[in-house]
DNA sequence: TCTGGGGTCCTAGGACCC
DNA sequence: TCTGGGGTCCTAGGACCC
């Protein structure tokens, strides 16, 4: 999808249409751009780059800070358009699909009929663009629509691969960045076209596993870690985390355990609603110099409870945190799943317990679905203050908002973000 | 410029086991 | 006293993607 997250705010609102427009948050804010219009590329304003910096290019772009709803709701509708040109249809992130289109020529004709079919449809489907690339691999569809945007199709015939890639930048090539690019600039390789004249092995002696998959790319060809699954080929998540950036760097312990507390919170309940069960538990801690740490522990029995994964959360927390240093940010990851027979397991050994916090949890889940995130968490969580401001609940009671807060909603509503900073 | 949040994959060292 | 080889698991950090 071209632009996704501005063209769905210029839905809502036509006014911005042709207008500067930055989304991720306000200019004065700690954060980076999610999306930025065309009119604020020109300025030189792109997604990644922090929002102040934006703020300095183009004083007078329009701040959004988003709306996820909406997003959700235009993914959906995108979603149904893809399903109706291949049964197997990939979401690789929020705003780019696969689709295998093996076999489909009889219902939908040669690749380049049935792609202006498909940029057609999502157009009267959802009323947004989008650019589509079509080659023989994920690899030369993903860069060939990088390459046809914006609005655009673009088919690299089969066999044509290498051709099409040779005069592009290596750094053009998925999964490799800066530090990568650098050190491929170092040894003189500047174009893909150098890298597939490169020995393989040289390659390989060089960058290890990744020399060799960086030698398929640069001739076409889909290699290393996720690439090499079929395309809507369903795979498990590996991990589940959340974190937090606070607007000031804090060194209030109570204020970043009570942190600790909402983030385990939401661990426990995506590992919930997903039925994973994980055994390792990860600290991620950044002080106010941005150096970052990560501490992680893995228990005995794999767990999805809020308390137990903020029990080794806080843990880990007193015994690596400095005292009293400015922390900037705080996070906390689930990883090693196992099946929810293990949890069937620590049932039996601990039925009371257990099944007690269980049936509390459910019950917790229930009213957030019900009454917004903050409607309920365990008591630590509510210390500091931070609740007191509604977290992504549009229905909250008014005449709490400080004197910032409502120069703030002059503007377009918040949905998102500010979990802290209370009445 | 001043650096979000949610992920995946890879590397590397050390503990531990046989 | 000077110490192999193979394997797995755990932990920490970093590159990269959108």
């Amino acid at each position: 999808m071209d632009a996704f997250f501005v063209s769905v705010e210029e839905l809502f609102d036509p006014s911005l249409k042709g207008k500067p427009v930055v989304v991720g948050g306000q200019r004065d804010e700690r954060g980076v751009v999610s999306a930025a219009s065309y009119a604020a590329r020109r300025f030189g304003v792109h997604s990644a780059m922090p929002l102040r910096t934006a703020a300095k290019l183009c004083p007078q772009a329009i701040f959004v800070n988003g709306h996820p709803e909406r997003y959700r709701e235009y993914l959906h509708k995108v979603h149904e358009v893809l399903g109706h040109f291949s049964p197997l249809v990939e979401m690789a992130s929020v705003d780019e699909a696969y689709l295998d289109m093996t076999g489909t020529e009889r219902l939908h004709g040669r690749p380049l009929r049935s792609a202006h079919r498909l940029h057609a449809e999502m157009k009267s489907a959802t009323q947004l663009n989008c650019s589509i690339g079509i080659g023989t691999s994920r690899l030369v569809a993903k860069v060939s629509s990088a390459k046809a945007k914006p609005n655009g199709v673009l088919w690299i015939l089969p066999g044509e691969e290498a051709k099409f890639l040779a005069p592009l930048a290596v750094g053009d090539i998925p999964g490799v960045g800066k530090v990568m690019e650098e050190k491929l600039h170092a040894i003189g390789i500047e174009k893909v076209g150098d890298l597939a004249r490169m020995e393989e092995r040289d390659l390989e002696e060089r960058f290890g596993k990744w020399g060799l998959a960086l030698a398929g790319k640069s001739r076409g060809e889909d290699a290393g870690g996720w690439f090499d699954t079929a395309v809507g080929e369903n795979v498990d998540a590996k991990s589940m985390s959340h974190e937090h950036t606070f607007n000031e760097d804090t060194g209030d312990a109570e204020r970043l355990q009570s942190t600790l507390m909402r983030l385990s919170e939401m661990v426990g309940r995506r590992l919930r609603e997903a039925g994973y069960f994980a055994r390792t538990i990860q600290l991620k801690l950044r002080y106010k110099d941005f150096s970052t740490i990560t501490r992680a522990h893995s228990l005995d029995e794999p767990t999805q409870m809020d308390n137990r994964i903020f029990e080794e959360a806080r843990h880990l927390f007193l015994t690596n945190w400095k005292e009293g240093a400015a922390v900037r940010l705080l996070g906390v990851q689930a990883s090693n799943f196992e099946s929810g027979t293990m949890g069937a397991q620590l049932d039996l050994l601990e039925p009371s317990r257990d099944e007690r916090w269980r049936k509390a949890l459910a019950a917790a889940d229930h009213v957030r679905d019900k009454f917004g995130e903050a409607a309920i968490g365990l008591a630590r969580g509510m210390k500091g203050g931070f609740r007191e401001r509604v977290h992504e609940n549009p229905a909250a009671p008014p005449g709490r908002s400080t004197a910032r807060q409502r120069s703030e909603l002059s503007g377009p509503p918040r949905s998102h973000g500010g979990t802290e900073e209370g009445g």
